[in-house]
DNA sequence: AACGTCTACAACCGCGTCAAA
DNA sequence: GTTTGACGCGGTTGTAGACGT
């Protein structure tokens, strides 16, 4: 019986797996010298490898091309690995675009092992970092609530306590800690860059003003942030509006915002 | 010195996409 | 329109070397 569905990508009996040898690296590299990229599967056998063909493309494509810059990342690729991956996700091969002679693979490893603790013990900060009262700390997922209609139209979250920055879910107070955290760790600069924000009012008078833009939408116990434009805000304006004009740019901040709020 | 744990990164795997048959 | 094969991507695993006890 012909068995259907998707053959693999090559007859796997009686392949080398595992670690490439510098004798298999000097095959790879003087058969695509000659014959150039492609035409991957057939490759092994054409050059007299024991390997599967997607390995060898992987091979080629991370480690042997001429063309890559190995050693380590720089803090300038560093920062647009994280812009870029704040507002693109784990869509390496994209992030790769931007940063020449690096691959998508080495990009993915970097995040994995360095930027994401980074951001983990930003999320998490050191001992140093002085938690606001819990009921001002960070909101977890609340339990379905009503919305409030404004008279603007425009939506406000159903009130936890009166101040209206628990209402928010965030206090002054916690948001320049916040701010304090992304600053030390290096990451406001990046903040600012992907939101391209005038930071003249200080940064814990805009961010409050993010906090003022957002709205809450409570939904089955979860919690979801979007940014709106002032004209969405019920008729509210704030000084040095931050006011985004495409939805690339909302996207963008969504993706921060996501980010400060995920628990 | 021996052993266990952690980290970085190379390599593998499964799946989606796309073009050719 | 359907099937097939090749390629590329992203998630995951494996492992060598570093580090700690």
């Amino acid at each position: 019986m012909i068995k259907m569905g998707r053959a693999p990508c090559c007859e796997k009996v009686g392949l080398k797996r595992g670690r490439w040898t510098e004798e298999e690296d000097e095959i790879l590299r003087k058969y695509i010298e000659a014959n150039g990229e492609g035409s991957w599967r057939s490759l092994p056998k054409n050059a007299g490898l024991l390997r599967c063909g997607k390995s060898c493309r992987l091979r080629w494509i991370n480690y042997l091309r001429s063309d890559l810059k190995r050693g380590n990342i720089s803090p300038k690729e560093e920062e647009i690995i994280v812009n870029l991956h704040a507002s693109l996700g784990n869509k390496w091969s994209l992030i790769a675009d931007h940063l020449p002679g690096r691959t998508d693979n080495e990009i993915k490893n970097y995040w994995n092992s360095h930027l994401s603790r980074k951001i983990y013990s930003f999320r998490h900060p050191n001992p140093n970092f002085i938690l606001p009262p819990p009921e001002y700390s960070k909101p977890k997922k609340r339990t379905a609530a009503k919305e409030n209609k404004t008279a603007g139209g425009g939506t406000v979250p159903n009130p936890v306590q009166e101040s209206s920055s628990v209402e928010l879910g965030i206090t002054n107070l916690c948001l320049d800690d916040i701010l304090e955290q992304l600053e030390v760790n290096g990451i406001w600069n990046s903040c600012m860059e992907l939101l391209d924000w005038d930071n003249n009012g200080g940064t814990a008078g805009s961010c409050g003003q993010l906090e003022e833009n957002r709205d809450h939408d409570f939904n089955n116990g979860q919690e979801s942030s979007t940014v709106r434009s002032d004209d969405d805000v019920g008729g509210v304006s704030f000084e040095n509006e931050l006011i985004m004009e495409s939805d690339d740019e909302i996207e963008k901040h969504n993706a921060i915002l996501a980010w400060l709020m995920s628990p």
